[in-house]
DNA sequence: CCGCATCCTAACTGATACTG
DNA sequence: CAGTATCAGTTAGGATGCGG
């Protein structure tokens, strides 16, 4: 590989994809296509509106998904994954397959740990 | 792809890669090869002690990298990337990629707009 | 040479209440 | 329904000094 340190722009890509939400809110889009603000909300257990509200803004900023608001009385936003946001699904889905490894890997090094202890 | 977001195990994955200084850290020392703290010091521009210490640390809990302490005076500590650390490239070269891309995405977009508002 | 401890600030996150 | 505003708690990052 060799990624010349000072020129490195893995920093730029993890940007996008850090806050506490941004992973789970674009798997959420991304496996159930146009989303309104509302079912966001009801599928991303535990999030509050504010943090809704930033987290997509911010991904939005970055052309990563769309957001189209209709003007009617009650309101309805929809947001969408953008052709330019779909790029970012092989890095999730590589990231998604090194967690699961790594998820494994440590629960192995934590059974050693208490093999050795109990011997 | 269609991760289950309720499965996702993208922040597994992410949580080792955020800290400012991690990426260029791994960076180096998968470009250099095993290199003592006071080498990595001067490498990585900017961080102090204290931040290099403890992301070292972090990721040494995650088993990417590995420490050897010397016992002599004045210490020598030296660092390197594990063999399971190196499952991290294409993921980081992956990332490093579209972060490149992105740049030049941020940069069209906005000599966009600088055209129109000048129009 | 390497790293820990302390103090400090800024940013992120969350609970809650309010608005068109 | 889809936000905004405010306040409070938590955490990340940095400056500095001490110690083996």
């Amino acid at each position: 590989m060799t990624i010349e340190p000072e020129l490195c722009k893995v920093e730029d890509a993890l940007g996008i994809l850090v806050g506490k939400w941004k992973p789970i809110i674009l798997l959420h889009l991304m496996k159930n296509g146009t989303q309104r603000f509302s079912e966001l909300k009801r599928s991303v257990l535990g999030i509050t509106q504010k943090m809704l509200t930033k987290q997509l803004r911010e991904l939005e900023d970055e052309d990563i998904i769309e957001r189209v608001v209709y003007p009617q009385v009650p309101p309805k936003v929809e947001y969408s994954i953008t052709e330019y946001g779909k790029s970012l699904e092989p890095i999730l889905a590589a990231m998604h397959e090194w967690g699961t490894n790594h998820t494994i890997h440590k629960q192995q090094k934590l059974m050693k740990k208490t093999t050795e202890q109990s011997s």
